[in-house]
DNA sequence: CGCAAATTTGACCGGTTGGACAAACGTTAG
DNA sequence: CTAACGTTTGTCCAACCGGTCAAATTTGCG
């Protein structure tokens, strides 16, 4: 596996055409954006594009395993040692983060899932299943301890991943909803309180 | 407005056509999809479909104004008179069964948002957001009856939206993840019971 | 049946798309 | 300075795409 020497430029320009190619595959899916329009969006002819990336589909490539990555390290962070409810508000916390900060990973990721995961499958089903698999059991340890409520720690993950990607991936939606006043920077914050009180407060043992 | 008479053919084979069409649509995005796979799909040749539906937009007009009638009823079935957590269990059914029913469906709609919604914005900002407004508005009188817990009712539908959907846009991560054992018929079964669990645990008053 | 209208098909067209290629242009290290 | 290497561009191509059209075929009705 010899290593591709890459020069300055190389990484400048590759760089730019990924920033460029996340707008486009985000918006339009894979087989919906053309080279053109990337190159377009990157400021450089198509062929000097295809310099760069020898396919359209190795953009694509490159832009998928660099965000899964960046996927599961919310979900890895999350540690049996914490206090659950801590460690289920900061892992609200961050993914909410990422759908502010990183909207179109999110749905660069949507779009794959939309298209049945034809790229991704290998790993949904091996890391990502695993990781699932892994935390599941740290949350059912919890519920054991009487830490927090009893609840379906699958469909629990379900939930979390749903109601914080949906800021980003449901973005015009939410947007056209709470109205331009409602709609500016606070609404990731009055979301954040939502879904903390939200889990917290269905996941509260009965108890206290 | 003379109403085009349609031959019983013609019913028949705009049916199979759209059908066909929202398998295409659904996976690939509008621009993603061509008028061939579609043609293939449903069975027809190309010009032979092209006699039903003279262009390819006016398919895909077809589906989504047929879709947002569906996607607004659930909603406007809660009834403010109604008993709160009752109302909402409700509505958490029929969203789940939607997902479950017409996924298809779901993956229109959501690839239209991740798109930017650049067909259905005026339906965004006009009939949804007055009736999201209206059942808001449903919500806060029940809070100040002390009905069910104080919460935001906006990111509280936005939540029940994206717990739902997930089941369908997401389907072949939730698969994925819960594996062949777990993924089968059942999972829309627990994730009712889960949901039921996760809205009426936070929303149940402080008092009961 | 027999005929008009509805349906289906194959051939075709102009524009777009992913990608190849060689020539021109820049950069940089000796 | 200059040769070697890295970068950029214009041109080109075959496949694909949305859509047209006239001819052939089928259907429904008196």
């Amino acid at each position: 596996m010899a290593a591709a020497p890459r020069t300055r430029i190389q990484n400048e320009k590759r760089e730019i055409i990924l920033d460029a190619a996340l707008d486009v595959f985000s918006a339009h899916g894979f087989r919906g954006s053309t080279i053109d329009q990337i190159a377009d969006a990157a400021g450089m002819s198509k062929p000097n594009l295809l310099y760069y990336f020898r396919r359209k589909e190795d953009i694509h490539e490159a832009l998928l395993s660099r965000l899964l990555e960046a996927w599961l390290a919310p979900l890895r962070a999350i540690e049996s040692t914490g206090d659950p409810l801590t460690e289920i508000r900061g892992y609200i916390r961050r993914k909410l983060e990422m759908s502010r900060d990183y909207p179109r990973e999110s749905r660069l990721f949507a779009n794959e899932m939309l298209q049945g995961a034809p790229r991704v499958m290998p790993m949904l089903e091996g890391e990502l299943r695993r990781l699932v698999d892994e935390k599941a059991a740290v949350i059912r340890s919890w519920i054991r301890a009487g830490r927090i409520a009893e609840t379906d720690p699958y469909h629990l993950i379900f939930s979390l991943w749903a109601t914080t990607q949906h800021y980003a991936d449901f973005d015009v939606q939410v947007r056209a909803v709470l109205g331009p006043e409602r709609g500016g920077d606070q609404r990731f914050e009055d979301a954040a309180r939502f879904l903390e009180q939200l889990f917290v407060g269905a996941l509260t043992p009965a108890g206290k």
